[in-house]
DNA sequence: CATACTGTATTGCACTCCGATACAGGTGCA
DNA sequence: TGCACCTGTATCGGAGTGCAATACAGTATG
């Protein structure tokens, strides 16, 4: 990090549309994305770059509005409510959720597994819309959860959809990690996973993310062909033989992601 | 809307801290609650009572950084993926959340109906949490939607542990419309309900929202004494006989809400 | 074919945001 | 006890940034 460059790019270089108060102030929400606890004034000028005077500004500001409020023991900063009422209008708006909506109900009652919608965002897999089925655990049933994409059954059904060179690009940039024992981290691996979903339409992922678990993806494309999303759907191995999963579900998922698909 | 007075505040009178870029900028994030297709340009200067070059401006950086994209058809522009973001840390870092997960887990275990976390937010309740039972409608289980404090089991608890004047105040400023023909819609009924609650410490309501339907709300309170959320469990009146889904539920809903109040 | 709407681009002026600095209150280490 | 350092809050002059007006290209709609 000894480099000249700047670590923050308050704005691209000469974009005179661009509102620099505004980029500093979503970088100030986004700081939250590495924070376990709330954030300072001083953590939060560290954080994004800037300096404790804007970050006071800022703060100030946002916590005005209610996108950030103190928090309860009265030291530091944290998102507030105001912040579900932009997701509700996010998800409500969005087409391919809307279009979504009928299809995942449907394959959630005939499949009886949980059933969720994800959409490719780069590196990452974004939960849009989760239904449960039985045992759960919380956090990872919250909206706005993400999983990454190398290792996740939706992850592989939407790179199988692009080109190969930005299949490794992905690869290349990732910052792969084991979440189980079996999660493959190796890139030929992964792009043999890629080669299978090519031929059969669909990803089977074993224990990527969480031991006993079982996913099976599909991928929703846009009008002009590029993936942006998935349907999973994820089972227990102790009550699926995979092979039986994979032959009950394929098909209705399948089914589904062309309805969303259009 | 002949007063002289602004329609808009940008700032409050002499608030020097208050950014008023970043005031703008919200504003045009929030012009979408109001929305049920892309806003143009125009649109979006006239609902926020901005400049179309301001406009300009705020969406060109918004899009940027992710939270709006432009439509399908590239007329007009929606909320885009970057929201969730936000969403997630919103919902990890609340201690409010972070303290109903097991908790409320528990509850939809035991009474296997759909039980919700929604916060207490003035004239609305925001939901935060769904965890489902059987038949669900889409857009109902979206996270960050609200129903009116004023008609649902969880407002009405809330309001029990108002103070009687911030009852009325809430009461007098809300903008009553009836969702089903059961709605209560009369301030004095309502009232009425709220004593109920303050009697039982759980309200009931009857297809305040949905027809069929049958919800047991108990609020939670923050250590001083607030209310601040409130959990519903809703069935069908289809299947419960109503006197004995009080007796079966109420206990175990109170025992969550308190687990979490702490 | 004209009109009115899209989104996009440019420019000079003034006001708004900038960052340094100071302050009050609490915590923790010595 | 007291100093050092952390909270969040408040003030202020200067300069840079966002302001609004205006023009432009492309596309529906009458």
């Amino acid at each position: 990090m000894s480099s000249a460059a700047p670590e923050f790019a308050d704005e691209l270089p000469d974009d005179p549309l661009f509102v620099q108060a505004l980029g500093r102030a979503m970088r100030v929400m986004e700081a939250f994305q590495k924070a376990e606890r709330p954030l300072s004034l001083a953590e939060i000028a560290a954080a994004t770059g800037i300096t404790r005077s804007a970050a006071q500004r800022i703060v100030h500001t946002l916590r005005k509005l209610g996108y950030l409020r103190m928090a309860p023991d009265g030291r530091g900063f944290l998102p507030d409510l105001a912040v579900l009422n932009l997701t509700y209008d996010y998800l409500r708006l969005n087409p391919l959720i809307r279009r979504a909506s009928a299809p995942l109900l449907e394959l959630r009652r005939t499949v009886r597994e949980r059933v969720d919608l994800s959409l490719f965002d780069g590196q990452r897999m974004v939960y849009a819309s989760r239904l449960q089925s039985k045992r759960e655990m919380f956090f990872a049933t919250l909206v706005g959860h993400s999983v990454p994409t190398y290792c996740t059954s939706g992850g592989w059904a939407v790179m199988a959809m692009l080109p190969d060179d930005e299949v490794d690009q992905l690869l290349a940039a990732a910052d792969m990690r084991a979440l189980t024992p079996r999660t493959l981290t190796d890139p030929d691996a992964i792009r043999a996973q890629i080669a299978l979903v090519r031929q059969n339409g669909h990803a089977l992922a074993f224990e990527q993310i969480l031991m006993g678990e079982i996913a099976l993806g599909v991928a929703i494309a846009d009008p002009a062909g590029r993936p942006v999303a998935a349907i999973h759907v994820a089972a227990s191995l102790a009550e699926w033989e995979p092979e039986e999963f994979r032959r009950r579900i394929a098909p209705l998922a399948a089914e589904a992601a062309l309805a969303i698909s259009r």
